[in-house]
DNA sequence: CGCAAATCAATTGTGCACAACTCAATAGCG
DNA sequence: CGCTATTGAGTTGTGCACAATTGATTTGCG
């Protein structure tokens, strides 16, 4: 694998390139999960809410945000339609009255079953090698890394 | 390189995560440039539109809707801002009359200078090398471009 | 030519992201 | 113990993303 020398101009685009693939890649990316979770009346962020609740039981609004690196100006209304859809009930933890505890209702459980095949799908649309996608997680998740530091 | 067997499970796995990566690398993205971009009085999408009016001149909406990947409900209104600002002017194009016509302001060519020096401080954060970044970049492009296809 | 289909921009409505703020509850220091 | 600082959730306001629709203009078929 040779490295081609890095001009000056080069370097300017390659940011310009990274950041817009970025964002385009990552709104392609909600335009087929927009598809593939029509059906169980979800959103991408919340869809990630209900893999964090299937995953780990009931956590407070405040793990939940730290798991997706969303505040509660996100979280809050969020919870809020999940609520309203009859997916999640919320209640204040009695250990300490400021915490609320999101918890999934039996819907919200029965659920799960209907998303299962919603992963493959996706894998399949991406077009990538499973070791090009291990690649890709491994850069995202250096990038955003370093890029929080700050 | 090896390549570890796949199991069921690490797929699923696999794509949550990928997914979930390239959700918050956009936004720790977003949020770093947010920094950068704040003195000059622009988001990054807003940013995005003056690099390629910058970089290929007046241009109709449709068009940086097509380089951007976005469709006139989101350009319309940031377009509207932008002419708010004082960094573009939008005129109708004499040769099709449904075609609006984007062209920089004094002020948005003189924006430029100003910009400059933020890519390099983006690339920087990044904590990535070059050849990193490129193969992130052709990674990103491939996943958007089979994904846009369904 | 005349009219139907396509095209372009804008608008409307919903939801996400995030900064800035409020308010209640708790922790912790003197 | 009392008071201050911190913490957790929610609210408000701004802006982006996108589906669906509207309205004006152009294209192109018959």
């Amino acid at each position: 694998m040779t490295t081609p020398p890095a001009s000056d101009a080069e370097l300017l685009r390659l940011d310009h390139q990274v950041c817009f693939s970025l964002h385009a890649a990552s709104r392609a990316f909600g335009g087929v999960y927009r598809e593939a979770l029509k059906e169980l009346g979800l959103t991408y962020p919340q869809y990630l809410v209900m893999l964090v609740l299937w995953e780990h039981g009931p956590e407070p609004v405040k793990r939940i945000g730290e798991r997706l690196r969303l505040d509660s100006g996100t979280l809050s209304p969020l919870l809020k339609r999940l609520e309203a859809a009859g997916l999640v009930h919320r209640e204040r933890s009695p250990q300490d009255e400021r915490s609320v505890i999101i918890r999934l209702t039996g819907a919200g459980e029965g659920l799960r079953e209907r998303a299962l095949p919603v992963p493959r799908r996706m894998l399949a649309a991406t077009g990538l090698t499973v070791d090009e996608l291990r690649t890709l997680r491994s850069l995202l998740g250096r990038v955003t890394s370093a890029l929080d530091e700050g």
